[in-house]
DNA sequence: CCGAATATACGACCTTTTTCGTAAGACGAA
DNA sequence: TTCGTCTTACGAAAAAGGTCGTATATTCGG
């Protein structure tokens, strides 16, 4: 129960696990502050999630106080690379390329100058 | 009903939608045997989802003979990005460039020495 | 001590997605 | 023609995800 082999987070628990990545340690009020800028939502909607997260051993609370206080318990990088390997699978024919390629292409989510930068620079260490 | 103009198919959508993608033209018979290669499904659930998915307008279908032919309806790659860019905001903050990064420093999907000069090339359009 | 504010627990409900049983029509072989 | 097979249509229900109302407990200011 406390070690989540496959694990395969909702879109809703994805969003409060990017708020509990960023901020390592939260309470419920403060995830749900949080996710009320860009989302319409109840308090208890928010405490709902994150109850089943925490049966689901997806996040961990400490709940020896009154107010829990609530983190992540699968790792950032291990989530992302899990859920994107399963998506070059499935959707890019098991080439990465072709989905950094169209990811790149969204005009939606413009990379900028730096990002651009970025992403030179690890090419230029791969390519090597 | 005709014109899917932002449609965001379900895990079982998208898994016709490749086999749709690959073969162009095909019956449910052959979705279904195709299907069932990776995954246990009764015949009526796959003749089910194509024909919401007719509703829904996601794939098209030849209803003039007993025996109708499917093709999906909607663009490959407009789809891959709007599924990317779905994941870039709940996943990755909002920030193409760490989903490139993360997808790039795949292990198990290694990009070849073609692929990266793709990229780069790519790159070096989207730095002017 | 009292009441307002705030916390968790829990259950009900709604919607979407997925699954399948069954009916009815068409087809083809014997 | 008659029977088994294949096809679509349809409806129902299970499963999954998300939403919220309400009950109950705790805390704190006054």
């Amino acid at each position: 129960m406390s070690a989540p082999k496959l694990i395969k987070p909702t879109e809703s628990e994805l969003e409060i696990l990017q708020i509990l990545w960023s901020r390592g340690l939260a309470t419920v009020r403060e995830v749900h502050e949080e996710l009320a800028k860009t989302k319409e939502a109840g308090y208890t909607t928010t405490l709902k999630l994150m109850q089943i997260m925490n049966e689901k051993g997806i996040v961990k609370r400490d709940d020896s106080m009154r107010t829990h206080v609530y983190q992540a318990a699968v790792n950032k990088e291990k989530t992302q690379k899990h859920i994107l390997g399963k998506m070059i699978d499935s959707l890019f024919g098991g080439s990465p390329t072709q989905l950094v390629i169209q990811a790149l292409g969204d005009d939606s989510h413009k990379a900028s100058r730096e990002e651009l930068e970025k992403i030179q620079q690890l090419l230029d260490s791969l390519k090597k």
